[in-house]
DNA sequence: GTTCCTGCAAAAGATTTGCAGTGAC
DNA sequence: GTCACTGCAAATCTTTTGCAGGAAC
């Protein structure tokens, strides 16, 4: 599902994440830790079911509380985001400078959820908030469709 | 909130959708009917919620039960789109021909959800989905940031 | 030693399901 | 009269909260 244990894919957001979270007054718990840790290694939005199995596939297991919390601090430093993506479940991950900024595709047979970015797609949103006079928007798109292999299934 | 009692603001949607719901064999009943009327009159998705409060002032209570299968029933006949805006709810709201597309903007402060329309976002979606090969796939987009009246709150 | 962090269990919301009575055809 | 529709209540699922013991500083 995502990476297995240990390769950052987000080496510099991990850092900043420790370095913000001391600053605005955290101490460095456990729990805090490895879901900074297990977050950084992530290329797209984990669901907090997911991020609690691969927490305790490394026997660092952390509690439901506390992953809900944790991450709740994160969103409101800016370092997490919130993704739904219509199934009624959040889902979570890194963002802000040195994690790529992506959107997200969602199969509506298997349910996957597929990072994706677009140029064009910025530079008209890019576009649209100089028009809305919005300032520092946060944007999150979610497109729906069939994924390759349930697209492949579903033509059988 | 919305549109208060009568004005249909998507006519030629309602009457699809009534006639959508005979072809796939569902009978007329009160709940399904008074579902289907209040959607045509709004302009914007409405919270479960919401629409229980709308049809309990015009006297047509319909159960919270089913109003979901309602609403579950519509969404599969491609005739009703769930919105999630990120707080933790659905949001339903008419979609297909005979309504207009948009997306939504959410407030981060009051939670306030209004729509928008940019021609330069289709563009740049309808290129996207060429390059990815998705056909008829259904897209959503939400911006957050602070509505027009919470920025003017927040800037005193 | 103090204060924060964490886990557990219970609570709170949103949504879904089971079932029996009511209404459409 | 039959079968679908509806409402109620209970169940389920996700997320939040209260609290007591444990860990960081």
């Amino acid at each position: 599902m995502s990476a297995r244990a240990g390769i950052a894919v987000h080496p510099a957001w991990a850092e900043r994440a420790r370095n913000a979270l001391t600053e605005a007054g955290y101490r460095r718990g456990g729990a805090r830790s490895a879901v900074v840790t297990l977050l950084a290694e992530q290329p797209c939005a984990l669901a907090v079911a997911e991020l609690m199995e691969l927490l305790a596939e490394r026997d660092r297991a952390v509690s439901r509380a506390s992953v809900y919390r944790v991450l709740e601090e994160l969103e409101r430093l800016g370092l997490v985001q919130r993704v739904e993506v219509g199934l009624g479940i959040a889902r979570y991950e890194a963002t802000g400078s040195g994690v790529g900024h992506h959107h997200h595709l969602v199969c509506e047979r298997c349910k996957r959820v597929e990072p994706f970015t677009d140029e064009g797609l910025e530079r008209a949103i890019a576009r649209l908030s100089g028009r809305l006079a919005l300032q520092a928007a946060e944007h999150e798109i979610v497109i729906r469709r069939a994924c390759a292999s349930c697209a492949e299934i579903s033509r059988r």
